[in-house]
RNA sequence: GCCGGAGUGGCUCAGCUUGGCUAGAGCGUUCGACUCAUAAUCGAAAGGUCGCGGGCUCGAAUCCCGCCUCCGGCACCA
């Protein structure tokens, strides 16, 4: 959970949770799940860690089966272009996955059905037989969302028999049944079904949530609440046709449930990574490496019982997750996102119209480590963007830039005045900000430390307007325009992770080529070991006197208030067109 | 109903685990300064009974009890 742990380990292999392959990634999903899981990322491979981002779509289920009968597809074909287009919208916000698999990958298919055999094996499969909904018009077993009818609770009629969309409650038994193909009543059917002895880990798994401390405690407090109540078996199978194939000879027809397989994804995924390079032992990779599972606070169930349950099912081979960062939902001008209300904003919409480190900036800025929610608002979308990231952070680096082009032809001056108590503070502020930084990043607070880059880059600005170079040209100009264009140097360092493609502009205005700038984010070891007793020494400086800049320019563009009420006023449109 | 979270200046929040610096930050507001910079920046000021009521304590936003209000979850739902 701190620096020491993360200096003190080599290896790490960092999930997204996995997309469902039958809608758009929007603002939500970001926020919950892959924008804090990026930055990680990208903070431990810039610390020469060794770095595996996993993700991939979640193929297999009832409700893409049946979307993809409407619109006509096989189900292939519809999960192929959500996984494609899935993987241009997270490349459209940086977000560095390592590999972006599917659920569907032959790799997976193996993976899990080897997976149950071993259970099996152990002992923690069962048959038994269970009353489903059958058409026999149709001549198939109705699971979930096969089935529509009245909701019980609310009245409403053509809902799911698992979920009304309506009062977003789950129905125990739905009135008034029709097969969701034909629309015939459904009779009632006796099926063979497996199902995995969860009930039976019960202990194990108090236990392990008990003992590991790198999960949020109140997270573990209402998970063990299940526990308390009572873990019920779970039925693993469907009969449909999507899915995984149960591998047994007497279970034709049967497959996977989409939750019994998707999270192996994680580990079959990264073994297929991993078979790709030389001389490297999969499973001594994983259980060396430390394992952290990000998630939104929708899919806790999943991965703190049903996850970690099948793995101690098959003795721990594949270790347990270290981490399972849980993140709340985002909400929309303090409304809950909707899809089915259009009360949500898809990213692509939104990358179509912001710059994508605004985004990035703004979602980090308000993500704290909790299941709580956050809020997305249009208004201070629009003050973080122009107050904090712009006129404090790009002002700063566009002032110092501009001020040396214009003053010093672009040529880093030679500091020629002794180190006054001002820039001695500066210069150990150069020193140590990569490590205040880091202690937030590491244990996932990227509000935190996006909070520390402003205040050094607001403390420079300070530096800056009380040295007014302008004013001392023949003093201590050349050091102060020194001091902060070092401080330029270290912001871009600690920014990266937060607003990557800006960064890459940056490094350019410095002066840096790509192949120099690759060199600095990867050679230096930012995190400095308790060894700060050269912090005031100019050795710390990266840049150096006649160092010249590359072309200037300002970064950013600000965001026009108009421009906001238009997106809100499009929202709520949106939304009133709908209902 | 059960479980959990929250209630701090106009707004957004930090602090509460391990009670004690004059209760903090950013935005907004007011006044002033500066001009290198994207009308950006810097300085100063105003502004809070820390939901309510009790309790422990020399001392509580911070611990305990009760109450009020808001929010989330309640199982196969990504």
């Amino acid at each position: 959970m701190n620096l020491n742990f993360i200096n003190n380990n080599n290896s790490f292999i960092i999930t997204g949770a996995l997309p469902y392959a039958n809608g758009e990634i929007h603002l939500g999903h970001i926020s919950s799940t892959y924008l804090p899981a990026d930055i990680f990322a990208r903070f431990l491979r810039k610390l020469g860690k060794k770095v595996y981002f996993i993700c991939a779509s979640d193929d297999y289920g009832t409700p893409i089966l049946i979307k993809a009968e409407k619109e006509n597809k096989t189900p292939e074909q519809f999960v192929q272009y959500w996984n494609s287009r899935d993987r241009e919208d997270f490349a459209s916000i940086s977000i560095s996955f390592d590999k972006f698999y599917k659920t569907s990958s032959k790799e997976n298919v193996e993976f899990v059905q080897d997976f149950f055999l071993k259970l099996k094996d152990n002992g923690y499969i069962y048959e038994k037989d269970v009353i489903q909904f059958f058409c026999d018009y149709d001549n198939k077993f109705l699971p979930d969302r096969y089935v529509l009818g009245t909701c019980p609770y609310c009245n409403s009629d053509n809902q799911y028999s698992d979920l009304c969309e309506k009062c977003g409650r789950v129905p125990q038994e739905i009135l008034d049944p029709k097969c969701g193909i034909c629309g015939k009543p459904p009779t009632k059917k006796s099926s063979k079904h497996y199902f995995f002895k969860l009930s039976s880990f019960s202990e194990k798994l108090r236990t392990w949530l008990s003992e590991n401390e790198n999960l949020q405690t109140d997270i573990k407090r209402y998970v063990i609440n299940w526990i308390d109540e009572g873990l019920d078996d779970w039925d693993i199978t469907r009969d449909i046709s999507w899915g995984i194939p149960v591998p047994l000879d007497n279970a034709h027809g049967k497959v996977f449930y989409g939750w019994f397989d998707n999270h192996l994804c994680y580990i079959s995924t990264t073994m297929t990574i991993l078979a790709d390079e030389n001389n490297v032992d999969g499973k001594k990779f994983w259980n060396d490496s430390q394992i952290y599972h990000f998630i939104g606070k929708d899919i806790v169930y999943h991965h703190f019982l049903f996850l970690p349950a099948m793995r101690m099912g098959v003795d721990n081979e594949y270790k347990l997750p270290d981490f399972i960062p849980c993140r709340g939902h985002l909400m929309l001008q303090n409304q809950k996102i909707s899809k089915s209300r259009n009360w949500y904003i898809g990213l692509r919409d939104f990358i179509s119209q912001y710059d994508q480190d605004y985004l990035r900036f703004y979602l980090a800025s308000i993500s704290s480590y909790s299941q709580d929610d956050i809020n997305f608002d249009w208004d201070l979308f629009y003050e973080k963007i122009n107050n904090e990231l712009i006129d404090n952070v790009g002002n700063f680096i566009n002032r110092v830039l501009s001020y040396t082009k214009k003053q010093y032809n672009g040529i880093v001056p030679q500091p020629i005045t002794e180190f006054d108590s001002d820039d001695k503070i500066c210069l150990e502020k150069i020193s140590t900000i990569e490590n205040e930084v880091a202690k937030f990043i590491s244990s996932i607070e990227v509000d935190k430390a996006l909070k520390e880059i402003l205040k050094f880059s607001n403390y420079f600005n300070q530096y800056f307007q009380t040295k007014s170079p302008w004013k001392n040209k023949e003093g201590t100009a050349n050091t102060t325009v020194y001091l902060s264009l070092n401080a330029v140097r270290e912001l871009t360092l600690v920014l990266e992770p937060f607003i990557p493609n800006s960064c890459s502009k940056i490094w350019l205005q410095l002066g840096y080529s790509e192949t120099e700038t690759e060199k600095i984010k990867t050679n230096e070891n930012v995190i400095d070991k308790e060894d700060n007793n050269n912090k005031d020494s100019m050795e710390k400086l990266k840049i150096r006197p006649g160092h010249i800049l590359g072309e200037v320019s300002p970064l950013f563009k600000k965001i026009e208030k108009s421009d906001i009420e238009k997106q809100k006023l499009k929202l709520q449109n949106n939304l009133s067109v709908k209902t």
